[in-house]
DNA sequence: GTCTATATATTGATAGAC
DNA sequence: GTCTATCAATATATAGAC
């Protein structure tokens, strides 16, 4: 157990989460890590015996950075809506990147959801269930907790939308357009 | 010219179409080709020199297509609300494959968007332009024209934000509902 | 734990007979 | 136009010295 921790599989898995992120995770090779991070092939299998070994870990380091995020909005903002805003805002603060390279989450779950792909599909999802379950507990609270689960669909299909067209079209204007109608829906509630 | 048309030829792009939308374009080999249409490797090159021209080949047959059904939509609907019904109602009947593969411009899109990848990026970024393009025009004939291609980004991402989070949950209903959402508020416009 | 060297399979692509 | 045979490059993955 003591192998799976360390400096160097962290820097394997960061390395792999920016490439996987940036050229998508069937275009990145392990010779890619390997220029990126300098640590020779046969040392990255000492800590990962297969590439799906490497993206299992990139997405449980996702879902754990997602999850603090959520628990650190959690307890600085007592107000739901306060809460709605802080998401919307990130999709504003994380522009540039969205425009270079998509949404994270979304973009993976596009590759992984295709055909013959494997069982890291699932896992993947699971990065949505975050921030939906997490937006459907601030919705009940404003609400109808009937309906919080479809409003937090909603919401997270309005922001993925989003990224998707404004990275097609690389425009910083049509993101913040977007957000600010999203914003003054939040007002609404 | 003449070998540049033909049955055989249109086999391949149709085998590559529904592969490259199923398993995704890096993921889809020459032998998912050979195999799904029983043409033999060395005869697809008498066709097409690399893969990359395949894909430009299947990009131009989804843009002839899809520029035909805006056309007929315009013959047969004189209103413009009419026409936006009618292409959300697209997302509607197509909900299976939504569900299944996800959008497949937007996907593609996502796929092509990554580093490392080729020219065929802009001709993917234009089949969206073409359904910009039309939405604008009929948003225009509805409201103030100055915003009718904010008007088009913003139900284009509304649609491929549907089309991601129904193919990630596999959720038909979700689907439904948002497109009813759509539909009333295009009543209002 | 880190490295070099290499195995093995698959990829996109060519050459040339028919 | 269609086929078989094959190339060269690259992919993931292993073996084993240090």
């Amino acid at each position: 157990m003591s192998s799976h921790r360390g400096q160097t599989r962290d820097e394997i898995i960061e390395a792999a989460r920016t490439l996987f992120y940036r050229r998508g995770y069937a275009r990145t090779s392990f010779s890619d890590i390997v220029n990126h991070t300098g640590i020779q092939r046969g040392n990255i299998y000492h800590y990962f015996r297969t590439k799906d070994d490497i993206l299992d870990a990139v997405i449980r380091q996702l879902a754990s950075e997602y999850r603090a995020a959520l628990s650190a909005w959690d307890t600085e903002l007592p107000d739901p809506k306060d809460r709605l805003r802080r998401f919307v805002h990130m999709v504003m603060s994380n522009r540039e990147n969205l425009i270079r390279y998509g949404c994270p989450i979304g973009s993976l779950n596009t590759e992984l959801g295709k055909e013959t792909t494997c069982a890291t599909r699932e896992s993947a999802r699971q990065l949505f269930d975050l921030f939906r379950d997490w937006l459907e507990e601030q919705f009940s609270k404003l609400t109808d907790p009937q309906q919080a689960r479809s409003l937090a669909l909603h919401l997270l299909g309005r922001t993925e939308g989003i990224s998707l067209m404004g990275h097609v079209y690389h425009d910083p204007d049509y993101i913040s357009s977007e957000v600010k109608m999203i914003e003054k829906w939040i007002d609404t509630l």
